[in-house]
DNA sequence: ATGTCGGTGTCGCACCGA
């Protein structure tokens, strides 16, 4: 079962850019983060004529994330975080598909920094490690999957020094992501290739992509259950060279058959 | 500070957030 996440910076300016890499990446279980959609203007019937069934929280202007499947009914369990009813960003999804618990996340930004929006994103990721800290140990597999706007470490920036007052960079963040890991989740991308360059986004700016001059701030979190499934965790460049595209690409995993339930399958 | 996007409304340019 093959699970992405991609920012796709306004899902109906970019829906060609979605609908291509939908075709040729043929995902089963995608997180999608900033709509930039109201509820209403949510291009379900494109998505469903690919082949993919959806669930979504809009927002005017910002955010927005959605959930799709093409291998069965999405069950919601929830949208947004608990511990803020005045909290009104559409950030977080979560729902059930297909035995897997999969939460689609876009954290705050968080510039500029110091300041409100700084202040609301380290609350955010309070929130957030608050409601994780209870999934981590399910004895079902979770995905955590989205754009969490931490850089994890030096060698997931181009020039590190560069972003050391960046929101996205802050000793603050690091530290919320280092204790989310502490939780017990494990980072896809970087459990699977360790001592990788890896980048998910690249600025519009000065030719950013053709430098190389990337972050890797999208990604995707697995409980034990989940990573004693996973086969492997890929980022897809290809969509970020594409015109009209987004500013991040596609970040993937496959997970493998459930071995406790194959083993009872050949039991029989 | 720079630069480049999508989305929105004050509507076809200026703004905001990223």
């Amino acid at each position: 079962m093959k699970i992405a996440t991609y920012n796709v910076n306004g899902v109906n300016g970019r829906l060609p850019v979605l609908l291509r890499w939908l075709d040729v990446a043929q995902p089963d279980i995608v997180c999608l983060q900033e709509l930039k959609a109201p509820q209403d203007k949510f291009p379900e019937k494109a998505i469903r004529e690919r082949g993919y069934e959806s669930i979504w929280h809009g927002q005017s202007r910002w955010n927005g994330v959605a959930i799709l499947s093409r291998v069965g009914t999405i069950h919601e369990t929830r949208r947004g975080l608990p511990g803020d009813p005045d909290d009104v960003q559409s950030r977080y999804i979560e729902a059930a598909v297909n035995g897997v618990l999969i939460a689609g996340l876009y954290a705050p930004n968080g510039n500029p920094r110091p300041g409100p929006k700084f202040d609301f994103k380290l609350r955010w990721f309070d929130r957030l490690l608050a409601h994780l800290d209870g999934l981590v140990g399910m004895d079902a597999p979770v995905v955590i999957a989205g754009d969490f706007n931490i850089i994890p470490s030096d060698r997931d920036v181009y020039v590190p020094d560069r972003w050391r007052d960046d929101a996205l960079f802050a000793p603050e963040v690091r530290e919320a992501y280092s204790r989310l890991l502490g939780q017990g989740w494990i980072d896809a991308l970087r459990h699977e290739h360790p001592g990788e360059t890896i980048y998910t986004f690249w600025k519009y700016l000065r030719y950013a992509f053709e430098r190389d001059a990337g972050l890797r701030i999208d990604h995707i979190l697995l409980n034990p259950v989940a990573a004693s499934r996973l086969v492997t965790a890929q980022v897809d460049k290809a969509p970020r060279s594409w015109p009209k595209t987004s500013d991040h690409t596609p970040v993937w995993i496959e997970l493998g058959d459930d071995k406790r339930k194959r083993r009872k399958r050949s039991a029989k």
